[in-house]
RNA sequence: GGGUCGUUAACUCAGUCGGUAGAGUAUCUGCCUUUUAAGCAGAGAGUCGCGCGUUCAAGUCGCGCACGACCCA
């Protein structure tokens, strides 16, 4: 009946005889008076052996993390949330009762001491244990201490194994809550007011992706996860807030790779008479400073390429870039056919109703992006792909737009905001006729949002820019998913049949 | 969606030509009161991802499936 393993087992074992010893296992009464990182500053006086029994007890509470366990006495290294210090266990100083209980621990229970601290003699700074707390015991192993975990799949599923013992896994995420602060400052002192908007969407906006729909039951409607808020924070501008912003999740029901997650979070940001080229400034101070604050420099390396995020950043048009990155002579670039037929030979499908914007913007993915390695900001895309951009004054055919590059990956996007509300409506009525084929992204003119722009939206310009892609680059994950505490992964099977796709007998079926 | 690789003890990994499943860590027992990948001696621990097939015999060969990683679309 019990398929648990030799280990699973005696572990139970374990706590089944500590509670004999009338140990309560899961004790909620110790209070750790000491942060571990407290202790450290105060131990650098300390001579190594000079102990001294007068000398003040402190408290902490953590997870043993190893122990090197000696007949009469022992050193475990004990980790909180601020840091890692050795405890030294001592059968004279704990007495025979608490030594026999200390006998049941195990790595990985979590435990509250009671010492004061001394060096060793190799130096370290300890704490010499008088009276021992258990306070949760552990029942199952950790991972091996020399090399850790290092299985991906199980580093993603049970990432409270990870953040126990990989220590740069809590490196990570310590950076990406400091970068969401930092941000989150940035715009508080330059006078953004931080918005919530629906993340259910009768009509999902402000971005071309599938989105993921849902249903509510009383207003027997459809609702769609958003896959922006772009357009309900610009609806704040024409209700008179002249800054705003928003940090929260989008979520796009697409494919997952190591850039893409289902959801993902992005800053939004909307100015009132400002343009895009007020915001590559902020942006080239925000990124930068970001850098500087969670990195302690501007120069960091992504992979093992450098990249310098020292502002100034390199501003090209995609015309420019197109030619002195991607190689293309200048004469192609002003003739519409000879850009669609250079993107058909370098092997670029084009819809039918394709222009030589779309064909731009392709050629650009294909030959440019991956070779934007430093940061660099791309303007000027054409109004083909810009749908919710503002026409430039003097040429039309291109916006007052900018996307940001740093390693070969779009990090921002941001534009002079479209406020013409006919010409909005134009674009929304050309953009669903050209999707109208594909009903998974639900082309639907929302027609509230041209309403609002009627009103009139003052001049404007707003941004995105992904969070995940930010920490991303700021902490030197490879993956999304090092950067996301629980990213999507398909549901484990271990050991059973898979799901049946139907399943008349299950109450819960639909 | 396509291709390549991977899945063996709790963890990290070996496993030869198809012939009774291996190591280190962890665990358990004994010794050990300043160790830090503690040490010494001994022991236990496996649905070899799942299924089917080939074979006297499959961790190993073949097919299918699941999950994951990487590359491509």
């Amino acid at each position: 009946m019990n398929k648990d393993n030799q280990i699973l087992k005696q572990r139970r074992e374990k706590a089944e005889a500590l509670a004999a010893l009338g140990v309560n296992l899961y004790s909620n009464s110790f209070k750790p008076a000491n942060a571990i990182k407290d202790l450290l500053p105060k131990g650098k006086h300390l001579a190594p052996e000079a102990f001294d029994e007068t000398r003040f007890t402190y408290t902490i509470a953590g997870r043993i993390l190893s122990m090197r366990k000696f007949g009469k006495a022992a050193f475990c290294h004990i980790v909180d949330s601020s840091a890692r210090i050795q405890v030294y266990v001592k059968m004279d100083t704990v007495g025979d009762e608490q030594y026999a209980a200390f006998k049941k621990w195990d790595i990985g229970d979590i435990v509250g001491i009671a010492g004061k601290l001394f060096k060793t003699q190799t130096g370290e700074l300890s704490v010499q244990a008088d009276t021992l707390t258990m306070i949760s015991k552990s029942l199952r192993p950790l991972p091996e201490k020399w090399h850790g975990l290092t299985d991906v799949e199980t580093r993603y599923r049970q990432r409270y194994v990870d953040l126990i013992v990989t220590p740069e896994a809590r490196e990570t995420f310590r950076k990406r809550v400091e970068i969401i602060r930092l941000t989150r400052e940035y715009l508080n002192n330059r006078g953004f007011m931080e918005v919530e908007t629906p993340m259910m969407q009768p009509v999902p906006g402000g971005a071309t992706a599938k989105p993921f729909k849902t249903h509510h039951k009383a207003l027997d409607m459809d609702l769609y996860l958003r896959i922006a808020p772009e357009l309900y924070l610009k609806r704040l501008l024409v209700g008179g807030f002249e800054k705003v912003f928003e940090i929260n999740r989008n979520f796009r029901n697409e494919g997952l790779s190591t850039r893409h997650n289902p959801e993902f979070t992005m800053l939004e940001f909307y100015q009132a008479y400002a343009t895009y080229h007020d915001l590559m400034d902020l942006t080239e101070e925000l990124i930068s400073w970001l850098s500087q604050e969670v990195n302690g420099t501007m120069e960091i390396e992504y992979q093992g390429t450098k990249v310098n995020l020292a502002p100034p950043w390199n501003r090209l048009t995609m015309d420019e870039a197109l030619v002195s990155v991607g190689g293309i002579s200048p004469e192609v670039l002003t003739d519409p056919s000879k850009i669609l037929d250079l993107a058909r030979e370098k092997g670029i499908k084009l819809e039918e109703q394709a222009g030589p914007g779309k064909a731009k913007t392709e050629l650009f993915e294909l030959l440019v992006e991956e070779r934007l390695i430093n940061p660099t900001f791309i303007t000027s895309y054409p109004t083909e792909v810009s749908p919710l951009a503002r026409k430039n004054e003097e040429n039309p055919e291109i916006t007052d737009r900018f996307e940001l590059f740093i390693t070969g990956r779009e990090i921002a996007n941001a534009f002079s905001e479209l406020n013409d509300p006919i010409d909005q409506r134009q674009r929304f009525v050309k953009q669903i006729e050209e999707r109208g084929d594909d009903e998974e992204v639900h082309p639907v003119l929302d027609e509230d949002y041209v309403r609002a722009l009627e009103y009139g939206m003052p001049s404007a310009a707003g941004e995105g820019i992904g969070i995940d892609r930010l920490v991303m680059l700021l902490t030197d994950s490879p993956s999304i998913r090092d950067v996301i505490l629980f990213p999507h992964l398909k549901p484990e099977t271990k050991g059973q049949e898979p799901e049946k796709k139907h399943n008349p007998g299950c109450p819960c079926s639909r």
